[in-house]
DNA sequence: AGCACGCCGACT
DNA sequence: GTCGGCGTGCTC
């Protein structure tokens, strides 16, 4: 029997709530009904909350107590798909389904009216004096027909000051008026002519394009080197989605990667889309959740959680830099957002396009098993080619314990200054020192919080524990013995390498590039765009400069430490420096000059580092595909991370033993408990952590075991139990 | 998540 | 006797 699309007053309705009560409770429908999936404000106990109408009531509950929906909201009703797409998110990362439903209501004031502004329109006047500013901005207005604008936008997409549109008002020509604050989103138009493709990306863009057209889901993994035009390749492919009428939504792992990007799809739509991040104001949350509802946001670029927000008509979902590690969400709700993409769009018949130079092993596999098909970008614009590559023998160097750029390397550097090109030295270490070491005692600063070592940050004066943000002010005495003026920085940080390229370098402008160095990350677009323009000779960075900017003088990367990461007992830890090795190598030269990369290594002779010298990816993909086939391990078996936390060590053990002794509920699957063992950060802010790993085999329904598994034990206190399903990271 | 209820120890 | 600690249970 289909479900009722419509409850009339009184019909007994199950509404779902935000509050973790792990289930719908049975309400009364409102005085003028609901429709299923209407958002609605109902009476728990004595407070009032955000719900949603999951269904018909189920009438297991006293119907005497059962109250009435005190209202419905107005924004667009849930989807039924959208209720399948959290159901089953909910199902597979073993989230209860009130926590997944928060996700998909983050935005505020859902129930608030509308609230109101200025916007303007073109009046019935003509102006006394025609300027050409003025002429822009009605010629906008006209070319928009009856949409109107708020003063920004408009004076923005006129190309002038607002002044110009408040002139105009004064005279008639412009109208102002209060409207709704919510705005639909300036209309892309998908039939401006695109950027000339090459061959390689026209035959790309068509195979994409035709999967969008079919209406139905498929996912395509789109692989191509830096600067082979993988993002131009798949704007064609939104394009064709809006064409169908049909959304489309973009997700980018990194905030600072948008406004670059932003550009490129205004040159391509002629207007801007929505633009859904963390750092997104109240008012431009609300007004993108609310048009993305309405069908009036036509492409959201996001980070992860846009995959929540309740579009009407999705087409095409993109993963850009799908292998990137910021897609698996690491607190509160864990979820892969590259893997829930793929559910959304299996759900509403729509389209993903899995973009990356480097693609993770999981969807290399998934190709290899023919679940996803495969695009390959090989020819890149211009005469730019990739960089050549080579490795410098640390062991070989004799580089005394506190200096880490190496003679052969500053020899390369010198010569590209020299030539007026750039060069970038890469360390993935933030702030100035990892290890404050007292030479007195040998203490090592700690955070009194975590089990982590504070990381001393010298341009900003602190000391940060990087697990739990927590800072203080550089001691003067060592915390542990009082010994003064004792306290030695030990090994390097990207601020340190800064320094030591300045006393190398003391003519050279030299720009230092870390996330936590500047206030805004508008401010760090701003310093990117100059650097990539010619503004430093010499460019220190982290993680940050490995994706995606474009510099174009750039000729010399020089990689400080090859071997972070390769070290450890984190399955994905290959693949991650590999896949980074890659990008940083893809920075130099992609323009005329030709580009070289040098990895500084204490082991040249590691299979990765082997791999990535020789450019040999299929090599690499294949090894460690056997190596982790071998060991059952993702993507050819199933994991599972569960953290107990709490205040008290030997209870959250005791915990932990228990459950791993009551395996039954694995056992019947076949799969293994491990553990439980101090989770390698032990303590986060405050609280004890222990982990258990379960492995299982592939085809084995390892929700439903571990669901059972772990409803046998009942906390207490303050204990806390979380299931990571796929765990990316092991520390 | 909140909030009430209730069962114990430490105070007026 | 009564104030308040927080462990337990309920919310349609």
């Amino acid at each position: 029997m289909s479900p009722p699309d419509f409850f009339h007053q009184g019909d007994l309705v199950a509404v779902l709530t935000t509050q973790p009560l792990g289930r719908a409770l049975d309400y009364r429908a409102p005085e003028g009904g609901c429709h299923p999936g209407a958002f609605v404000e109902v009476p728990l106990g004595p407070r009032k909350v955000l719900g949603v109408v999951w269904g018909p009531g189920k009438g297991d509950y006293d119907l005497s107590k059962i109250r009435h929906v005190i209202r419905v909201l107005d924004v667009a009703p849930m989807r039924a798909e959208m209720q399948a797409f959290l159901t089953r998110a909910a199902a597979y990362t073993l989230t209860p389904l009130p926590a997944m439903l928060r996700l998909a209501t983050r935005a505020p004031g859902l129930g608030d009216p509308p609230s109101m502004r200025k916007v303007y329109r073109r009046g019935a006047a003509e102006p006394d004096r025609m300027t050409d500013a003025r002429r822009r901005v009605l010629a906008t207005l006209d070319e928009y027909g009856d949409l109107s604008f708020t003063l920004k936008e408009l004076a923005e997409m006129a190309g002038v000051t607002s002044s110009v549109v408040k002139g105009l008002v004064k005279q008639g020509a412009v109208t102002e008026e209060n409207s709704p604050r919510d705005l639909p989103f300036p209309p892309l138009d998908p039939d401006l002519p695109g950027k000339d493709l090459t061959e390689d990306q026209a035959r790309a863009a068509a195979q994409l394009a035709e999967g969008v057209r079919s209406e139905s889901y498929g996912t395509t993994l789109l692989r191509g080197v830096t600067g082979s035009g993988k993002t131009e390749v798949y704007l064609e492919a939104v394009a064709a989605a809006l064409q169908a009428g049909r959304q489309a939504l973009v997700l980018l792992p990194e905030i600072a990667l948008t406004e670059q990007f932003l550009t490129r799809v205004q040159e391509r739509f002629g207007a801007k889309p929505a633009e859904w991040h963390s750092g997104a104001t109240m008012t431009e949350r609300r007004r993108i959740w609310r048009m993305v509802g309405q069908g009036q946001a036509q492409l959201v670029i996001g980070a992860r959680s846009a995959l929540f927000l309740p579009f009407q008509n999705l087409g095409l979902i993109v993963v850009d830099e799908e292998h990137d590690t910021s897609y698996k969400q690491e607190d509160g709700v864990l979820y892969n957002a590259r893997d829930m993409a793929v559910l959304r769009a299996a759900i509403c018949g729509a389209q993903v396009v899995l973009a990356s130079a480097t693609p993770s092993l999981e969807s290399w596999a998934n190709v290899e098993a023919g679940k996803y098909h495969k695009l390959e970008l090989t020819s890149r614009f211009g005469p730019a080619v990739m960089p050549q590559m080579g490795a410098i023998d640390m062991r070989a160097e004799g580089l005394p314990a506190d200096r880490w750029v190496s003679p052969t390397l500053q020899k390369e550097v010198t010569a590209r200054l020299e030539r007026g090109e750039q060069a970038m030295l890469f360390i993935n270490r933030r702030g100035y020192a990892p290890v404050t070491l007292c030479r007195a005692c040998g203490h090592q600063i700690g955070c009194d919080h975590c089990d982590a070592r504070m990381v001393e940050h010298r341009f900003l004066k602190r000391l940060i524990c990087h697990q739990c943000g927590e800072s203080k002010p550089m001691p003067e005495v060592c915390p542990a013995c009082g010994a003064e003026g004792r306290l030695a920085p030990v090994g390097p940080g990207v601020e340190r390498l800064g320094e030591e390229a300045a006393a190398i370098w003391p003519e050279a402008r030299i720009a230092t590039l870390s996330s936590d160095m500047y206030g805004s990350a508008r401010a760090l677009k701003a310093e990117i765009a100059g650097i990539a323009e010619g503004a430093a000779d010499i460019i220190i960075g982290t993680q940050l400069v490995a994706k995606g900017h474009n510099f174009p003088k750039l000729t010399l990367v020089g990689v400080i430490d090859a071997d972070l990461g390769l070290m450890g007992s984190d399955l994905r830890a290959a693949e991650r420096t590999f896949q980074l090795m890659r990008q940083v190598a893809g920075r130099a030269g992609r323009a005329e000059a030709p580009g070289t990369a040098l990895l500084q290594t204490y082991q040249p002779e590691h299979p990765v580092i082997r791999a990535i010298l020789a450019g040999d990816e299929e090599a690499f993909w294949a090894a460690e595909a056997r190596e982790r086939q071998q060991a059952g391990v993702p993507p050819y078996g199933r994991m599972a991370g569960i953290i107990l936390s709490g205040p008290d060590v030997a209870q959250i053990f005791d915990a932990g033993n228990l459950l791993a002794r009551q395996d039954m509920p694995l056992r019947r699957i076949g799969a293994q408990v491990y553990g439980p063992a101090p989770a390698p950060i032990a303590r986060i802010r405050g609280r004890h952590r222990v982990r258990l790993l379960v492995k299982a085999d592939k085809g084995a329904p390892l929700q439903e075991a571990l669901a059972t598994w772990v409803a046998q034990v009942k906390l207490k206190g303050e204990m806390r139990l979380a299931v990571d399903i796929d765990p990316q990271s092991f520390y």
